[in-house]
DNA sequence: ACCTGAACACCGTTCAAGT
DNA sequence: ACCTGAACACCGTTCAAGT
């Protein structure tokens, strides 16, 4: 638009830029104000271009999940009790999801990413756990059951429809009532709530030889 | 295309037939599968003629996921102890999901759908937990807690990018290595893991007084 | 009320060509 | 290698018109 480039000028992009814009749009508007054209719209140069630093539209979606996780702090395994380090390591994790709730529908949607970041973290929580004395499918159980917790969880705190574009749903009655479980709350009461729920799970991982 | 309709002539659809068909689409080809354009070939009627059952493509999916609730089996709130009810209608409920895989990525995006079926488990799990002693709050964390660990776990059991196109993922080295967790897992493995954390957290919930 | 025709404003992706 | 132009095969939704 501004520039007007021809045939065969470089718009200088790098893939960096392509990533960090493509999550700037979902911040500003959403999983749908992500589009690849949107995307090069922003970055000023025509649609196709952008597949010099993307196979399709999924292999970006999977960059920007994994970009995510990066920032995950993993505490090192050695401090703390495994218990500590695998809830440091969660309520990490379920922090970052919620500095990233436009995401949390593509996390769950592709459960988990597969990214080298989600490996890390996933090597890490076996190491706590065998630390613990939990190894094999056990360990494995374990993993699976605290990923889930914690990225469903931060989907409760993902405002309803944030994929969704035309929620005009009809006129409640005299008393609008709240969503099924009574969902508003606060952030801060839902970190509580997640936190209670993960005391639970890590005290039933660990418990001495399953109870 | 075969019975050549002209102008004033009717289809003869109803609601059901749109949702029905609709979750044939879904089942058979996925959730791209399910476009209002698809629908509506498969129905043998014009794209827009679909506007007369449903007010807009997330009209469609709720109805899809509010009917699949339906089927959900909960038991008489008397019967047994409330750990046993609540035990018993989480399991139905994750066998529903399992039934229904390609919908559970909607119902993540939507943190639970919306509808009067899914009030109905909201109810009386609530009225379960009431009868064991939980009630207000504590009740409502439970309830989420509960649902967000019911349907995290459904979406492990979803075959990787059911909504994603072309995942021609790089080929990986000598050894082609299992998922973050080392996700292969039999259906059946992945209930009893399922059931193993369910009985963590209801022994959380249900302790006294919160251990 | 239920349906068609035609259109609007979009998508993701590919193919050929330029430097 | 990086980019544009142009095109292909789609989307969801709306508006006007027919019976």
């Amino acid at each position: 638009m501004s520039t007007p480039r021809t045939r065969g000028q470089r718009a200088g992009l790098t893939r960096q830029d392509v990533l960090t814009t493509a999550q700037q749009l979902i911040s500003e508007s959403g999983l749908d104000g992500l589009t690849m054209r949107s995307l090069a719209r922003r970055l000023d140069v025509a649609p196709n271009a952008l597949y010099s630093y993307v196979p399709n539209k999924t292999a970006l979606i999977d960059g920007l999940l994994d970009e995510a996780l990066a920032t995950v702090d993993a505490p090192p395994p050695e401090a703390g009790t495994p218990a500590d380090g695998l809830s440091a390591i969660m309520t990490s994790t379920y922090e970052v999801l919620l500095a990233h709730v436009d995401l949390v529908p593509l996390y769950l949607a592709r459960q988990g990413a597969r990214g080298p970041n989600a490996r890390r973290l996933g090597d890490i929580m076996l190491s706590l756990l065998s630390a613990a004395g939990i190894t094999d499918a056990a360990a494995h159980e374990a993993v699976r059951v605290l990923i889930v917790y914690t990225i469903g969880f931060a989907a409760l705190a993902t405002p309803p429809s944030l994929a969704v574009t035309s929620a005009d749903t009809e006129v409640a009655g005299p008393h609008s009532e709240t969503t099924p479980a009574g969902l508003p709350l606060s952030a801060d009461e839902l970190s509580a709530n997640f936190a209670t729920g993960l005391r639970w799970l890590l005290d039933g991982i660990l418990a001495p030889t399953s109870r």
